[in-house]
RNA sequence: GCCCGGAUGGUGGAAUUGGUAGACACAAGGGACUUAAAAUCCCUCGGUAGUAAUACCGUGCGAGUUCAAGUCUCGCUCCGGGCACCA
């Protein structure tokens, strides 16, 4: 007997495919393609670790699957190598970073060999070769034609450590994500991509892709975080006429300057109490002679700047602002002159770096109480049953005006409490409004009627306004109540009994403090509860109007649109639509990338390089370290930065600053399609035969980077009628991460990288991607267990011995004599196999042939067509020992030039098979029964039964429950 | 704070979408083979009670719907991920 000698067959086959090109891919074919892409890794130093290849087996799985089953697979491989890790590692290590990019690569596709892909290696890309790259920057090119590249001067996240600007994407709260130093602003020329121009796009195009993780396509909608809203005009008035010459009067008489204001809660415009500024609002500058303490202002301004941005939006901070004095902003909705401040909590680069502010947002809410500004509230909350007492259709309903009191003893820390006879609710005092009667007046007159106490103190209003609605059964009407609470404090026990009357509903009585909370049942009672032991809180939902004028009463939602309308035909509103995506900051002032193909002349300005001038190839220089001046060290290298404008033959300079690393990744997928076209970054027809990608499996950290890139530029791609599609990736499914042992991330700093080529050497290369697929569902992050890999091996050497020992036998339809068991089990097994392949349930596709080996270790004499099937099933999983028991049993050619089994429904029905007997729900006993039997049959096997007997007893069966080839339910209680 | 996921034996995880909870594996314990070890094979393996048959309990917690809930509904708790002064 020959043992499983994993290391010697693993090697001969890798070798053999390769000589043979088994995975080389076709072009022109009659068969359907299926186009199934990794996310390229990044050369890295440190090589793979045994986390790295788990979406490559996934994907390798599905790939060889699709060939079995007859499709035309392209299933490629790359580099994506241009980036600051191989830069500061060769500035490090005195190295060209091509140098590195080569070992590094060499180390990786040895890795990724030994794991035994099928790749086809013949259309491997890198990022860094010239004609992969010249495509990079003809892409770039075409966007700078259309607009949608252009130079700007706003400052821009800079880091202090890598020397270079980055976009959003690039940032991890606030700090940078490669070296994780804090970011500062700067102000620097670079090169930014209009990204926001697709931003509405890109949104919508998300329910093209049903086929996506819905995670990713959540995380994609946050991150372009649209929101829509309007636009607001608050009329600027300049308040000091007394104090200033005539000519300010007359120049600001021709002023007319607004304050626009971006809002989503347009609903609570008629509160709007103060506006705030960012302290880079234009405005500032602009009243410079206006604003009287204009000293204290700029004094702020310059503080806001000094801060980076991450203390700026640390939200643990007080807020802080600067009234801006002699100037007022006018609310549009009702005329009212309101105070206008500078804070930093306003963010200049989102909507329009102002805001209105109210009582209905924490912030605000947060920045009047601090600096005493008064507020007003627009809206109500609207409760429909407060307490299990929804209101009932067929009742009227009665508006009515209530005050809640809560009501302290003069001596003890109780509170007076109702007890409603007639309902579930508990309460404090609750009483209506008498006409012309104050809030106060009326929780007087109420506490005096209700609890009999007679001398008191109003300390303060608790809360807001809150409407509800429910239905009051001591009326037996619906009400509608818009209450107020106030707090009262009793000031002695005088005491006069009440009407009986009054207290017939409820009954009274003092309840200790730390058991309000529970006593109470009513929601707007617990609230305002809530409000006075823990401090005032803003109602920031939506809700009802209320000191809107006309729109009092109506549902924020109505109103909104009402609103917008009213305030547009006065020239003082429109719909507004802001999205948080920024355009993305293109340029970097580093080495390692690709230059950006713009030339600067001193007489034509900014001229694109012509496209017969591609590639602009990166020059090789003395020293790669940044400069840290805002230009890359391409600046030094006088023969290459000087040029001639390719307009005017004048003297010109060379665009020094280079892209990013995301820039190759953005469209390399359409590379693999024709990898060494020079007349095209892809020919039409084989894009349009291969694209767009059918299934791509990557790490969820690129959600809002590299996918969000990718789907940009192929829809710029399309738009320019280079891809037939809008979208790139038809089906994408995320990796869950491989933890290290220890639970932590597998990382040369905590020492508990495990390298793939030990386990290979160790385990062999198929135990390892069984195993990889075997630990839990594929999306799923898990911990790394050596020991674990050992029920894969065992597995596997099962299979082997199974191939070795048993005597396989032809049987030509009279399986079923040899064995019962096997057929049936097997064709389950083709199913459910297939099935879980396609939806990425790998483990249990393993276990189902787990279950199938073990069956089949039970027997001597196996059918042999079913087991050579079987070994093609296995055979995405573990190639080579696939392989190799195949070719034992004297096949010639490869198994994946073989066909996909596929399975016989009848076959897997079972024909008897063990029906559930329940009495009331409980499983009581299984009966063996054929599987088409009759509800009548089986209640007689059943009622047969001793064991279903001795629960039935006597006890009459008042329902039967039949679900066939399942269980039978007898409920007799 | 907001938006997504999750929570099932000692462990990783199954469960045909409401129908036998714990498949498959790992670990552990016992046994067979062996001079011995490794490998392999067999048995046990959610909890409590019992020699056992069996009974009761059991899918983060609390209610609810149903003949029947891990699965559906409502209300919590905890964990993971993303976003975050986004107006």
């Amino acid at each position: 007997m020959k043992d499983y000698n994993f290391g010697q067959i693993e090697r001969k086959w890798q070798d053999k495919w390769s000589k043979d090109s088994l995975y080389q891919t076709q072009d022109s074919e009659d068969k359907p393609k299926y186009y199934i892409l990794d996310m390229f890794p990044y050369p890295s130093g440190a090589g793979l670790h045994v986390g790295h290849p788990k979406g490559y087996i996934a994907t390798d799985i599905v790939a060889r699957m699709k060939m079995l089953q007859g499709y035309n697979v392209l299933h490629p491989m790359g580099w994506d190598a241009f980036g600051l890790p191989a830069e500061n590692f060769a500035i490090k290590n005195k190295v060209h970073p091509r140098e590195m990019n080569e070992r590094n690569i060499a180390t990786f596709k040895s890795q990724l060999e030994k794991i035994g892909f099928s790749y086809d290696w013949n259309r491997e890309i890198n990022t860094t070769d010239p004609e992969f790259y010249k495509w990079t920057q003809w892409i770039f090119l075409q966007m700078f034609k259309k607009g949608l590249a252009y130079e700007s001067y706003e400052p821009i996240n800079w880091c202090p450590s890598c020397q270079t600007g980055l976009a959003n994407e690039d940032l991890e709260d606030g700090r940078c994500e490669r070296c994780d130093s804090e970011i500062e602003q700067k102000p620097m020329r670079q090169w930014v991509l209009k990204i926001t121009d697709y931003a509405e796009r890109m949104l919508n195009d998300l329910e093209k892709l049903p086929e996506w993780d819905n995670s990713i396509k959540e995380m994609q909608k946050n991150w372009i975080g649209k929101s829509e809203g309007a636009l607001v005009k608050f009329e600027v008035r300049i308040s000091n006429f007394d104090s200033n010459s005539n000519d300010l009067i007359s120049e600001n008489k021709n002023l007319k300057l607004n304050i626009e204001v971006f809002t989503t809660r347009i609903d609570t415009i008629f509160s709007a109490a103060f506006v705030v500024v960012a302290p880079e609002h234009r405005l500032i500058e602009k009243l410079k002679e206006q604003i009287e303490n204009y000293d204290e202002v700029i004094d702020y301004v310059k503080k806001a700047k000094n801060k980076t941005d991450l203390q700026r939006t640390d939200l643990e901070k007080d807020k802080t602002g600067v009234e801006l004095k002699g100037i007022k902003a006018i609310n549009p909705a009702n005329n009212k002159e309101i105070p206008v401040w500078i804070a930093d909590f306003v963010l200049g680069y989102y909507g329009t770096g102002a805001v209105f502010a109210d009582a209905h947002d924490e912030r605000d809410f947060e920045f009047a109480k601090k600096y005493n500004i008064p507020l007003t509230e627009s809206i109500a909350p609207l409760f429909t049953g407060t307490c299990n007492d929804k209101p009932r259709k067929d009742k009227k309903t009665v508006k009515r005006r209530n005050i809640e009191a809560i009501i302290k003893h003069w001596e003890k820390d109780e509170y007076f409490c109702l007890n409603w006879k007639f309902n579930n609710w508990k309460s404090f005092i609750i009483g209506g409004i008498e006409k012309d009667e104050s809030i106060e007046d009326a929780a007087i007159r109420e506490i005096k009627e209700e609890s009999g106490y007679q001398n008191m103190k109003v300390i303060k209003n608790i809360g807001y306004e809150m409407h509800s609605e429910f239905f009051a059964p001591h009326k037996d009407i619906n009400r509608y109540a818009q209450r107020n609470c106030v707090y009262i404090e009793l000031l002695d026990g005088e005491y006069k009994k009440p009407r009986l009357e009054d207290i017939k509903n409820h009954n009274g009585s003092w309840i200790k403090k730390e058991e309000v909370d529970k006593f109470l049942t009513i929601k707007e009672s617990k609230i305002s509860w809530d409000i006075l032991q823990n401090g005032e809180k803003p109602f920031t939902k939506k809700g009802i109007l209320i000191n809107s004028e006309q729109f009092n009463g109506m549902t924020s939602d109505e109103a909104m649109p009402k609103i917008i309308e009213w305030l547009r035909k006065k020239g003082l509103a429109e719909k507004e639509v802001n999205y948080k995506l920024k355009d993305w900051v293109f340029s970097r002032q580093r080495y390692w990338g690709e230059p950006i193909p713009i030339i600067h002349c001193e007489k034509c300005g900014v001229v694109p390089v012509p496209e017969k001038d591609l590639p602009v190839v990166l020059p090789e220089v003395e020293s790669y370290e940044p400069t840290g001046t805002g230009e890359s060290p391409l600046a030094n290298i006088k023969d290459w930065v000087n040029t001639k404008c390719p307009k005017c033959d004048g003297k010109a300079k060379r665009e020094t600053n280079t892209m990013p690393q995301w820039a190759g990744s953005s469209w390399y997928y359409l590379r693999y399609i024709d990898p060494h076209n020079d007349k095209a970054l892809v020919d039409k027809d084989k894009e349009k035969y291969w694209s767009p990608v059918d299934f791509y499996v990557g790490g969820a950290e690129h959600a809002t980077r590299h996918l969000i890139y990718a789907r940009f530029w192929h829809k710029f791609l399309f738009d320019i009628g280079m891809v037939n599609y809008e979208e790139p990736f038809i089906k994408l499914q995320h990796v869950g991460l491989i933890m290290a042992e220890d639970g932590r991330k597998m990382s040369k700093r905590w020492g508990n990288v495990i390298n793939p080529d030990d386990i290979v050497e160790e385990f062999g290369a198929d135990a390892m991607r069984v195993y990889e697929m075997f630990m839990g569902p594929f999306a799923q992050s898990c911990d790394w267990s050596t020991k674990g890999l050992i029920g894969a091996k065992r597995f596997l050497e099962k299979v082997w011995r199974l191939f070795q020992e048993k005597e396989l036998i032809s049987c030509e339809g009279k399986c079923a004599e040899i064995s019962k068991t096997i057929p049936p089990l097997f064709h389950k097994t083709i199913k459910k196999v297939g099935e879980d392949i396609e939806s990425m349930n790998f483990n249990t596709a393993i276990s189902q042939m787990m279950i199938f080996v073990n069956e089949c270790s039970c027997h001597k004499l196996l059918p042999k067509s079913a087991m050579e099937n079987f070994l093609i099933l296995l055979s995405p999983f573990a190639p080579h020992i696939a392989e190799e028991i195949w070719t034992n049993l004297g096949h010639e050619k490869s198994i994946f030039l073989e066909k996909w089994p596929e399975f016989n429904p009848n076959m897997i029905k079972n024909k008897i098979i063990e029906m559930v007997i329940q009495v009331n729900g409980k499983v009581r006993d299984k009966i063996q029964v054929s599987a088409d039997i009759s509800e009548t049959e089986i209640k007689k096997k059943a009622l047969a039964s001793e064991k279903i007997q001795k629960y039935i007893s006597n006890q009459e069966i008042k329902k039967v429950i039949f679900v066939p080839g399942k269980i039978f339910n007898l409920v007799v209680e």
